[in-house]
RNA sequence: UGGGGUGUCGUCAAGUGGCAAGACACAGGAUUUUGGUUCCUGCAUUCGGAGGUUCGAAUCCUCCCACCCCAGCCA
């Protein structure tokens, strides 16, 4: 458990709910819902969702339903619900027995929409889409009432059973609330309510080939489930009397009250179910669980707890502006989790060979290595040391600039847990001239990493024995996008111009420590100076060791050395 | 140029007539066998702008400006 989980930020949703709650509203009841439509993965958008709706009602005592608002079949697919499912456990909420979908409600739905026709409150009307359209008039110019709209109600309940019934083709007739075309908000200018959908639903199959219009069943499912808060995105203002309306018509007894917040928008990714298929479906990303993407699936195969992202969700607030959370905010979040809950471990991604000169041949030593300094009940484990190593390339300079202090000619280092070893000579490819091999002595001496006589070494280096180490594929990931805003920039330009080209890069010939063998997938690990691992839970096998970067660490060496360019 | 919303630090965000919280980021410094972690310090005399009310305004009033959403038989 997180520190954070306990004390809930102020927000005006929040607010309003506490002093609901204060007046007793709704007997003292909370009751909210997370609504997700079956046509996509959930992303770190909806986590924001999903922690503000179940968040309040454990806050106040009081329930959250799951409900997939499934009234658009040729969108929607099993393969959704349940990836939304596993998903949703997966952060770690509970609906209990409450797991609805607003097709259980068709039959009612349906009768909602009889008792309307029956008010005189809805009308059968046969204009095409195109007419539709043109009747709705502009932004600025009221619309024109559609000529089916003084139908008789004896015409409406036999045109809405043929509906029903099939007798119709799609896009024939629809179901219309009769409510004013010339009202300056677009959602009342008689929205459509019902329309004709020869497909076949997922969960349905082919009982109904008509289907309820999001601002009919929406509002509907709330009132029949009793819901006290709906809450959604800002983008639902406007629909907000339409789905007072609905309730007020039918006089339902139970009416929800809409409030609308802000979605989440992430710096340097995308938030959008559209969007975000298009990058699957174009190829772009390796699907949906790519660890690349925004989705809790792709976010979890990177390597990142359910604790961190609620901990984001706490910390980003909510509010009715728009806004862009920087993804800084998402990494320290993660990294701060990590931090206190991984083993630390050698690992070499760019190795670099090392031969001890002076270290015997067959001598092989385990040294003791701390298996976390934030948390010793960690234990200690055993890594081998012997003549030959690996270190991390970038931790030699032939050259080292100002303020480097790891290894270069003559100099000395320490390699963590093992010995001061100073650089006596450098192997270089014949050819290229590139550094292939370098070749030290070690002190005796300092075994473990301690000097008797106090003398200090700047720097101290992760290494691996290159007998003992086992190979390893590391997959690094950047940020997808290389444009802060790549969505919401002005002009026309396609988001998928900005997508970062190097986001993720392979490594195929890395040495880790031993003690990782047998890993688990979805095991996590810091690599010591590098950042935080995971064990792939998808590319696993006995004799592969795939490993995805989370996220690095911090890294103060690589602002100096950006400064002294 | 219809309607609905929103403007508080680089980025989020509290604040609802009485001294502008906090977090991330950033910049310094201390500790450190991870250039990690941790710790300390700094970082909005001013709240989109201009007027007004008031002893007192980010909060109330007036006007203006900017940005977001709406013309699916999507949600």
């Amino acid at each position: 458990m997180t520190t954070t989980d306990s004390t809930p930020s102020p927000n005006f949703i929040r607010n309003i709910v506490a002093e609901d709650v204060r007046v007793n509203k709704n007997e003292g009841r909370v009751h909210t819902r997370f609504p997700p439509e079956p046509n996509g993965y959930l992303h770190i958008g909806h986590a924001k969702s999903i922690c503000l709706n179940f968040g309040l009602a454990a806050e106040f005592k009081g329930l959250c339903n799951l409900r997939f608002d499934d009234t658009n079949p040729t969108k929607e697919e099993v393969e959704y619900v349940e990836a939304i499912l596993s998903d949703l456990r997966w952060l770690g909420f509970d609906w209990g027995d409450r797991l609805f979908y607003t097709s259980d409600y068709f039959e009612q739905l349906c009768e909602y929409a009889v008792r309307l026709i029956k008010d005189g409150k809805a009308y059968v009307c046969s204009l095409s889409a195109e007419e539709t359209r043109e009747y709705r008039g502009t932004l600025t110019k009221p619309g024109k009432d559609s000529p089916y709209r003084t139908r008789s109600v004896e015409e409406n309940l036999d045109l809405f059973q043929g509906m029903r019934s099939g007798e119709f083709e799609d896009g024939s007739h629809v179901l219309r609330a009769k409510i004013d075309m010339a009202s300056p908000n677009l959602n009342m200018r008689d929205p459509t309510i019902y329309r004709i959908r020869k497909v076949a639903h997922h969960r349905t199959d082919d009982k109904w080939c008509i289907y309820p219009m999001y601002d009919f069943s929406h509002c509907l499912s709330d009132s029949i489930e009793r819901i006290t808060h709906s809450i959604c995105t800002l983008e639902f203002e406007d629909n907000r009397p339409l789905y007072d309306w609905v309730l007020d018509e039918l006089n339902l007894d139970c009416h929800p009250q809409q409030i609308e917040f802000a979605r989440l928008n992430l710096s340097y990714t995308v938030l959008s179910k559209r969007k975000l298929l298009g990058l699957v479906e174009e190829g772009l990303v390796n699907g949906w669980e790519d660890p690349r993407m925004p989705t809790i699936s792709g976010i979890r195969r990177r390597g990142y707890t359910p604790e961190s992202i609620r901990n984001f969700c706490d910390r980003i607030g909510v509010a009715k502006r728009d806004s862009v959370v920087d993804m800084a905010l998402l990494e320290h979040c993660v990294r701060e989790d990590l931090n206190k809950r991984t083993p630390r471990v050698m690992g070499v991604l760019r190795p670099l060979r090392v031969v001890i000169d002076n270290y015997p041949e067959d001598q092989v030593e385990e040294l003791e290595a701390i298996n976390s300094p934030e948390d010793p009940g960690m234990g200690t484990r055993k890594v081998p040391f012997s003549r030959v190593l690996y270190v991390e390339r970038d931790d030699f300079r032939e050259d080292p600039p100002k303020k480097f202090f790891r290894l270069g000619p003559g100099r000395e280092v320490r390699l963590r847990y093992a010995y001061y070893v100073t650089c006596v000579s450098v192997v270089k490819d014949e050819q290229t001239g590139e550094v292939i091999e370098l070749h030290c002595t070690y002190d005796p001496e300092t075994r473990g990493g301690w000097s008797e006589d106090g003398r200090k070494v700047r720097g101290t280096l992760h290494w691996v024995s290159a007998s003992h180490s086992l190979e390893a594929e590391v997959r690094l990931y950047d940020r997808l996008f290389e444009k802060a805003n790549p969505g919401g920039e002005k002009g026309r330009a396609d988001f998928k111009t900005s997508l970062n080209p190097n986001s993720l890069e392979t490594l195929t010939s890395c040495r880790i420590e031993p003690s990782l063998a047998g890993a688990a997938p979805g095991s996590r690990y810091q690599f010591e100076r590098l950042g935080y691992f995971c064990v792939d839970s998808v590319d696993v096998s006995d004799e592969r060791l795939v490993f995805n970067r989370t996220v690095t660490l911090r890294d103060s060496w690589a602002k100096i050395e950006k400064q002294q360019k």
